[in-house]
DNA sequence: ATAGGTTTTGTCAAGCTTTTGTACAT
DNA sequence: ATGTACAAAAGCTTGACAAAACCTAT
């Protein structure tokens, strides 16, 4: 990330203006900087010290002493100048960070930035879902507990049904999104029901644990365009399986994420939408007429 | 929030322009501030702190003796803490406050929690529009200057467009929205576009000063379910009165703002919208014919 | 024109301005080279030896030590790799196809993609601006309409003021950034804005067209370190010339875009920034040493 | 506000090693 | 052409020092 180890100590000290003697001392008592060295044993610098130093600089220059100047060149992310920008792969990194220390506030801060750089649809797709399968192979693995996979997910859901707000208003086609009965993560559901609501759609949104009960009761009144029902495991769809084609008569059912494997498994008529709930959402939508006035 | 305890007591004594034993002074006898220490024990202190600093420095300003001027910084901070205040009298005034400041990051802040509680309908209606109106008065009593005028257009304006981002997506109808000819202030006719959006309605958004050669070219290629111009003065309307009944034959056509009470009083035929954006645009969406699948 | 396919120590020598001793010690000593033989020993180089001791000497200008610049010289297509593969010219073509038509939703995934690849600034000098300036050219063919100037212009100016967020806050040294009377075109401005922040400054926007005295009377309660005051036109200059001196004695005053070309022109003693606005930020930023509050 | 002691930080020096261009002998 | 030698330049480590900035307590 940083670049290949390639300047010696006098290079960086012609290009900071910091003399040798005085980067040796930083990197002695604060650890600024950790250098390769060579076979003989000269430090050997990366561009990326080259920055560092320049932002150590910079500190000092606002008038920081050299102590605290150094603690914050070290973590760049504290010092609140950081300018939103997306590097999924970094910001998952550091999402996971903040869960893992069950920081909330360092979480939202996240968010923030990236909601500020980028649409909605990235957000889900590019760091939100990615983010959720990580944690869940993290757990699986040993490396995460419960808490906080469910930690992750309230803080998650309140931001996402935060970004819903509103999202039955209006004048597109209206979706009906429930999770199947049994079911308890909402997150895939709610992502592809914001999916949706970026592409016009109206929203009626029904939670966790659905009752096929209330879903065709709901329908009943709404006539929505599309029923989506939603489970993360698949097993979530045999016990209902036998009341699907009825309700697939009257309203376009789909299926979405394990639950839609299952039922192509099983050979069930509903629209299965089995992959990413952003890139399922345009397809869906895509297939919908558009509105006219 | 406070910050990174980053100045030691020269600095924040530099930045604040108190003496660093009248700062000790204030610490020990009312508790004004409560330093980390270095390892070698020298205070360091974060920026909330200078804030607060800065803060009884008002209030000594003010004329109150120092002990009560210390409670006053410390409670205040401690309410801003607390109340997450939605009530949008005191948000307008906090908000006018950190715009009489230049405080654009504390301004970004009570938007954020704002958001966070709040639908962006409730926001336009209920802080953004009547604040940019009382803004208006105060600037014409003389106690707001057109700085203060720009900076806040500028950050409203911004935080605007961020929740615009993907407006042009999806299925609903399209509007097309721009500012008539020699008019520069957005936010309205952002707001409004805003509060279509939040009913389903595509955006095709233009921006101040827009030539109605444009409006008609974009229209013939967008076919747009709605044409909306606006300006805040309605004297902006004469110079292309004789334009728009060809414009209207054509597609349906809308005035925003100060330029719908001008034709109305010109008896032009378009649509007017006069008042709230967020209200007009409820009953422009009603109007208009769902989107069915 | 093309000499032979091999040469000896001496061609070499001669070609490249390196001794043949010196050259024989890189072989020695890094591998640099590894020419085939004569019958007789001679050593004998490829025009692609000849390459990588220009490559060797590039580095050694650069400043690195013999070692270094001879491992980077033998693996450089390693080095190239660390630029993330993005073809700006592409890009802006894609940009503009989908600012023809009038598609936001396009444009802004093709602005996520980028974000994710690279940094801020890469994004402005290599695409954004870029693109400005062709489609300002195309304008200027016939091309492209003034509706497609607006559309693009509405879009960019969403997503930067959307990175700008929290621009105010921090500790670095203050910029007062606006345009000039008159002056409508903010991109340049606020693009100059994104980089100075990318640099550490806190910034303090007023946009378009913003009056001296509103600039006076802000800078006044800010003590920024730098005014800056943009405009694409230099005829935004002539009417306010003989204000900036006085504006210039109390703070620094830079003049971007346009305006730069005009107050050399005229001899006006502020700091001009003609060029590229990444570019000026870090020539500015290295130049303005310290931050004072 | 002052006095007397401590911490922090940039700089320097001594003594030794590594690196590297050039020179020379074979 | 090869191998060795060499000396200047640039680095390394350890240790020390003094000015500036801070501390506490009176």
């Amino acid at each position: 990330v940083v670049g290949p180890s390639v300047f010696r100590i006098g290079e960086l000290s012609r290009r900071s203006g910091v003399s040798p003697e005085l980067l040796r001392a930083w990197e002695r008592r604060y650890g600024l900087l950790d250098p390769t060295r060579s076979k003989g044993g000269l430090r050997l610098y990366s561009p990326g010290d080259l920055d560092r130093v320049r932002t150590m600089q910079r500190y000092l220059d606002g008038g920081m002493a050299a102590a605290e100047a150094a603690t914050l060149a070290l973590r760049e992310e504290q010092l609140e100048r950081d300018v939103p920008r997306l590097d999924p792969e970094s910001v998952r990194r550091e999402l996971a960070a903040s869960v893992d220390a069950f920081d909330e506030s360092r979480a939202q801060g996240i968010l923030d930035n990236l909601l500020a750089a980028v649409t909605v649809d990235t957000v889900l797709s590019e760091v939100v879902m990615p983010f959720l399968r990580e944690l869940g192979d993290r757990w699986a693995r040993g490396e995460a507990s419960v808490a906080h996979e469910h930690f992750a997910s309230s803080v998650l859901r309140g931001r996402m049904l935060g970004l819903a707000r509103g999202w039955g208003r209006g004048v597109g086609p209206i979706a009906l999104v429930a999770c199947l009965p049994g079911e308890q993560h909402e997150l895939g559901a709610i992502a592809f029901a914001l999916a949706l609501r970026a592409r016009g759609w109206r929203i009626a949104y029904f939670g966790a644990d659905t009752p096929l009960d209330t879903v065709e009761q709901a329908a009943t009144q709404l006539e929505p365009s599309l029923i989506v029902l939603s489970s993360v495991s698949g097993e979530r769809v045999r016990p209902i399986a036998d009341r699907l084609p009825a309700l697939n008569r009257r309203w376009r059912v789909a299926l979405g994420g394990g639950a839609a494997r299952a039922a192509d498994a099983a050979g069930l008529e509903v629209l299965a939408l089995p992959g990413d709930p952003v890139e399922e959402a345009e397809r869906v939508s895509a297939s919908v007429p558009s509105a006219t006035a």
